[in-house]
DNA sequence: TTTTGAGTTGTTCGA
DNA sequence: GTCGAACAACTCAAA
């Protein structure tokens, strides 16, 4: 007779302490099995053998389960494959009671989650989500009507009134260790079986605690290099939501915070306006005649656009998968305004690289600087690439760390004059929205 | 229903 | 060098 358990499938929330999914699961009467799928609709859209990002979770999951079998004598089980048809394996291989995971609020995830839990209940197995990625969820935080905001300001007053120890509380998951399912070590695939090779790019620290107090100070330099750092554990739930937002109140870090409520605001948008991953926010801006020349997109890619902040910012992109926030405003209002490329262009090279890849802040990111999103700046707002060096790298810190060749130039080449490039994305976009 | 105030991160120009 | 206004008009949110 097969043994009744429960499975709490992790996906983007590689934890064991304060895990939403994990501690309802544990609480059950059954005892629990965790699962991992390698998704191979999603392994198959990444461009690179050495992606970064995979290595991330191969390293993350092997260390978790390495914990779990030494501490708690259970492991996690590793499949690679689609889910559907894992799930359909694992049914005839288990007595699955009922099945748990967090909530992911991306498209492509809801749709797989919608068809699994259908899948899961024509078997007779239920299929319970939780919030566990943000502190506000879908509905949670509306106006007065019930619809959901699109503008940034009046949504943070909310979310900061209503944020209190009830949303913030850390799930006791350890409480309940002992409800694991006691197995013999699963194998891990290894990367090779994957499909995906070694990478050496180095993943950032967990310790952002120390970050928080000169943050709201210094976070614009890019030489200080004094943000936190902690987005990509973020994005595959490394580090608990609700402990840095806890963080951020007890060291009065209020700058930061509101930070982590854009996170969640995006994440809302995306939720409630998931067609805004492929069409403008804004509807009159999918009007623009992009110019889209590919030589140009390239320049940019590879950093070789003349302007130094902008290629500095794109070599620490290439070279680290990592880029300083400033400067990500910068590139990207460069690629949509001076070269009139589609901002979907540049979201897509971002999603490539970037090892804090979040669909809902990249895509919310990219429309805001191309004027096309929520609370977006005013077209005619375009910044100045050399503008933004004098404010805020005026020593070439930065950008010596990145292009030192610049250092011996007494003048850049530029591959498209500002003064020139400023009145010709005015005019196109002015076009557009006069239509 | 109408009105009012305001809108992440900027730049340029002229006094 | 510094400061305020203009940029362009619109949409959102709340009273």
């Amino acid at each position: 007779m097969k043994p009744k358990i429960n499975i709490c499938w992790l996906r983007r929330d590689l934890r064991l302490e304060d895990n939403a999914a994990i501690y309802h699961a544990l609480k059950g009467e059954y005892p629990v099995l965790l699962l991992f799928i390698f998704d191979t609709d999603i392994l198959s859209k990444l461009a690179s053998k050495q992606d970064a990002r995979v290595n991330f979770l191969h390293q993350t999951l092997s260390t978790l389960s390495n914990q779990l079998q030494k501490d708690q004598g259970s492991s996690i089980l590793i499949q690679h494959g689609k889910p559907a048809d894992i799930w359909a394996a694992l049914s005839e291989t288990y007595q699955i009671n009922a099945v748990y995971c967090n909530q992911d609020y991306e498209p492509d995830a809801i749709k797989r989650d919608t068809a699994i839990k259908e899948q899961l209940q024509t078997a007779n197995i239920q299929f319970y989500s939780y919030k566990d990625q943000v502190i506000f969820e879908k509905n949670e935080i509306t106006k007065a009507d019930g619809l959901p905001y699109t503008v940034f300001t009046p949504y943070f007053k909310q979310w900061q009134q209503k944020l209190n120890n009830f949303y913030l509380r850390a799930y006791p998951t350890e409480k309940y260790f002992n409800n694991f399912w006691p197995t013999a070590v699963f194998p891990i695939p290894s990367l090779n079986d994957l499909g995906f090779e070694p990478s050496n790019q180095p993943f950032p620290g967990k310790d952002f605690e120390n970050k928080l107090d000169g943050y709201e100070l210094n976070r614009d330099f890019p030489a200080a290099d004094a943000t936190s750092h902690i987005g990509m554990h973020l994005r595959f739930g490394t580090i608990s939501i609700r402990k840095a937002a806890q963080t951020a109140l007890e060291k009065k870090a209020s700058k930061w915070l509101s930070e982590l409520a854009w996170r969640d605001f995006y994440q809302m948008i995306l939720f409630h306006f998931p067609h805004t991953v492929t069409k403008s926010f804004k509807p009159k801006y999918d009007l623009i005649k992009w110019r889209n020349h590919p030589d140009e997109f390239e320049a940019w890619c590879l950093g070789n656009t003349g302007y130094p902040l902008v290629d500095a910012g794109m070599r620490q992109l290439n070279e680290t998968g990592y880029m300083h926030n400033r400067v990500r405003m910068v590139v990207a209002s460069f690629l949509c305004k001076h070269l009139l490329i589609d901002w979907r262009w540049g979201e897509a090279y971002f999603a490539e690289k970037l090892l804090d890849y979040e669909m809902a802040s990249n895509v919310g990111g990219w429309q805001w600087a191309c004027g096309s999103g929520n609370d977006a700046a005013p077209y005619f707002r375009v910044f100045n690439p050399e503008l933004q060096l004098k404010k805020f790298d005026p020593k070439l810190e930065y950008v010596d760390r990145w292009v030192p060749a610049y250092k011996q130039l007494k003048h850049t080449l530029p591959m498209v004059e500002h003064a020139f490039a400023r009145e010709r994305v005015l005019k196109v976009f002015k076009a557009a929205l006069n239509e």
